[in-house]
DNA sequence: CGCAGTCCGTACAGTACTGTACGGGCTGAT
DNA sequence: ATCAGCCCGTACAGTACTGTACGGACTGCG
């Protein structure tokens, strides 16, 4: 097992990001001030400089865990391989499905982020382009054009970050009645009723 | 003509707000701070007390402002009588593609500010659904049953809102190469080569 | 020409942070 | 038992803001 803390070190490191990452996500990056997480921790700023050197380490920190979050689950799914391109989409719609495959919250605090900071940028925009790759690569295993396996690769990732932004939250009944209309309009093919039926199975046994 | 500010007078509302929401789309609302605009425009800070009560104060009229000007002219295009489904798309398309109708980066800089802030989620909500609400009755005048029209509309203008969030920027040359076969999966219609054309003649005209 | 009203400079008090210095309690290892 | 090293409390100095008070310059109007 790890070695946890000493009993007598009453946060760690860990407690930091965590309660610094809550922040980010409630409030954005410009709020995530040390003086109102050591509040909340109940315990003194200076605890703060014995886990971090300063401000700037622990925002790096918390980019780094985003990164390592939310870009391999999306690249792993749409690597995997399936029969139908309907049935490959349906892989990646896992992460959208589930919250430990991607974290919804911090991505957008991350966008939110981003806009005010170059190096935050560029670090978003090349794990666009990963991402956007492994979808092209997707559709091109079924057989689409360059130029249509693009533009329907940035149509699906697109809309699904635009609803992001846009915070819809719909039940999971009726966003599964619309699946297949989904489906269909991404890829310009009807999913067969199996798959279908397989994935609202899978959402359901989320739920519990 | 009208009445012009007093020659006495340095800055105006006008130019306050200006710089605000330069700050707002640069930054993000936190840094929307009274002190540096006061620099910026070269004035004592007083000044903002003259023309606004207090910060609360100017964030709410930049908020006003926003509301304005982003969804008229979307739902207006929206309305634009069309011969086709894809016509009808295309006058949407102005906004996109003309800053004039549309300012992206302030649209993207309020939603950044509302994922801290509930009363501007509110009013971006509801903003929200009466674009998609707009995109539903289009499509509806096309003939698309009622699921069909929803969930192409929310493909549709999702997927803007995320290209934006993305924050890709094209060329318009590369982008209208892509157009027809973006219409294609938006719409399921192949569009005219006559009215692709005339869409791409209108933005080249917009680059001069 | 004087006056009412407009706009801004200066000054003050207060808030909310940052990073550093330093000391001391507590711990497990020797 | 003591000691090195971990972790945190307190205190200090500094920065970057906010809002208010007040006075004065400057304007068009009677």
């Amino acid at each position: 097992m790890p070695p946890g803390p000493p009993p007598h070190s009453r946060v760690s490191r860990a407690d930091w990001l965590r309660v610094a990452r809550a922040a980010l996500v409630a409030e954005g990056i410009d709020r995530v001030r040390i003086a109102v997480l050591a509040e909340e921790l109940d315990v003194a700023r200076s605890s703060f400089y014995w886990y971090f050197r300063d401000r700037d380490d622990l925002t790096a920190a918390l980019l780094d865990e985003w990164e390592e979050l939310n870009t391999s689950s999306l690249i792993e799914r749409a690597e995997r391989p399936a029969d139908t391109i309907t049935g490959a989409l349906l892989h990646v719609f896992e992460c959208w499905a589930d919250p430990r495959l991607f974290d919804v919250q911090l991505e957008f605090a991350v966008r939110a982020w981003a806009r005010g900071d170059d190096a935050v940028r560029a670090r978003l925009t090349a794990a666009d382009q990963r991402r956007i790759d492994a979808f092209v690569g997707l559709h091109r295993r079924f057989g689409y054009t360059r130029t249509d396996a693009l533009v329907r690769s940035r149509v699906q990732y697109h809309s699904q970050i635009g609803m992001y932004a846009l915070g819809v939250d719909e039940p999971n009944a009726a966003r599964l009645r619309l699946l297949p209309t989904y489906l269909e309009v991404f890829t310009g093919v009807t999913p067969s009723k199996a798959e279908v039926a397989r994935f609202a199975r899978w959402v359901r046994s989320l739920e519990r």
